[in-house]
DNA sequence: GGCGAAAATTGAACCATATTCATAAAATAG
DNA sequence: CTATTTTATGAATATGGTTCAATTTTCGCC
């Protein structure tokens, strides 16, 4: 007869089991049919529970949207950290970050439409205040992932300490990568003015902005050959799971 | 007895007008409640229509919201155009576009609002294709104000011909324009990493992309006075309409 | 000015789906 | 084993977008 020293957490943890299983069946189904046509009774259905039971995880059908951008901003963390802790000089570490996040949403572009769509205010204001705060606790270490790097340019000497304060910094490029998922999600916009690639152009730009910061050393964003050369090196060697 | 020299158009410029009718009451709504609370059968009523008529205009409530998307872009232009004619350097005029951005999104954080949900995958696809394709088209104008500076900024020297085509140029701005809207609308997250004034900030990396692309006179962004000191000078010049 | 056909308008009915809650089942304590 | 509390159920409800048969208006024609 075990001793029931952690009785108590048990049926948290049974619960909090339960609600990333249902979190994984809603994924599959966004993934099969489209965030569109999700419906919360299909959900359950799926997942062999009944509405009630959702309902007990998930205060509003946005209140799940919500916690799927949780899990997408935790997943992608995994990437990010990579990226991170790459041995590299602290600036192609910045450009694997951006690399990290176009592989991560090419892999799995719902989750890219599933976080846009959660901070969006209607989705935002629907859900319940514990998971807007779950969300943006989620995104606490992605940020200390970046802080980390902009420290160590700093005291490398890649990056001059003047411009901005540390939390400040990511900002550009958090802009930059937000910005692009949003407009390629409007299928043709993008392509009406002449743009195939937004992540690639994405990168470019953020070279620009790199280099605006006088982060060292300074790339060409004209030079696409040396760049592509550089893309390519950082995903056989960050991300050498991922074959694009 | 008037020629009806153009009879076959009135009809038609009539139900525009009622349309942009239409519009102007949904807008007002929102103004009042929120996107969140906007009903179909509560526009009809405050505007004095049978839903049948409403549904003629749009195909469905994304479809409208598109529409109240395209009006907002449409806005826009006038202060962009301000911005874009403006007797200045060239890199001032950039600058100026994304105050009119901000001043714009101040005056109607509505506008914002929608149009960030109207390029939203799960709105997007929901409108009809006619109102998307209107969507893109009321972009071109915009693109048309930015490509003339870029190319202004070429002849003037200010900027290197090189590294981007005229149109891949503007994309960097673009998004971080979308991207700090975006962010600006998850109440509290931004607060919770310590950014309290978003525009503010995305004027300063937008400076740092700038000096990036070598845009001249390159500005310092950690020079925050002389910073504030330009935009005061360009609202109240280039918009003297609106005080902050 | 009156007539019939075509176009436009109406709004109550319809329908899809998110949400609730009275009831039943299961777990736990005594 | 019984009583009590907790959890799960899913049919019923509520909300709000959409449709369409019936009605009214417009328009060309004599």
């Amino acid at each position: 007869m075990i001793h029931k020293m952690n009785a108590i957490p048990r049926k948290e943890r049974e619960r909090a089991e339960r609600e990333q299983r249902l979190l994984d069946v809603a994924y599959g189904l966004i993934r099969e049919q489209g965030l569109v046509a999700l419906q919360m009774s299909q959900l359950a259905q799926a997942a062999e529970y009944a509405m009630g039971t959702l309902y007990s995880h998930f205060s509003s059908k946005e209140d799940l949207l919500l916690a799927l951008a949780v899990r997408s901003g935790e997943l992608r963390l995994q990437q990010f950290a990579k990226a991170a802790n790459w041995l590299a000089p602290t600036r192609q570490r910045m450009m694997a970050l951006a690399m990290a996040d176009w592989i991560f949403m090419n892999g799995h572009p719902e989750y890219a439409q599933i976080e846009q769509y959660a901070i969006s205010e209607v989705v935002w204001e629907r859900a319940s205040q514990a998971r807007r705060d779950a969300f943006t606790h989620s995104r606490e270490p992605i940020g200390e992932v970046i802080w980390g790097i902009v420290e160590d340019a700093r005291r490398a000497g890649d990056l001059g300490a003047d411009s901005f304060v540390v939390k400040e910094l990511p900002f550009g490029m958090w802009t930059m990568l937000i910005g692009t998922h949003q407009l390629s999600h409007a299928r043709g916009l993008l392509e009406h003015f002449q743009i195939h690639e937004p992540y690639h152009l994405m990168i470019r730009h953020l070279c620009v902005w790199l280099n605006g910061l006088g982060w060292q050393p300074l790339l060409d964003p004209g030079d696409e050959a040396a760049l592509d050369q550089l893309c390519a090196r950082l995903q056989a060697e960050v991300f050498p799971e991922s074959n694009e």
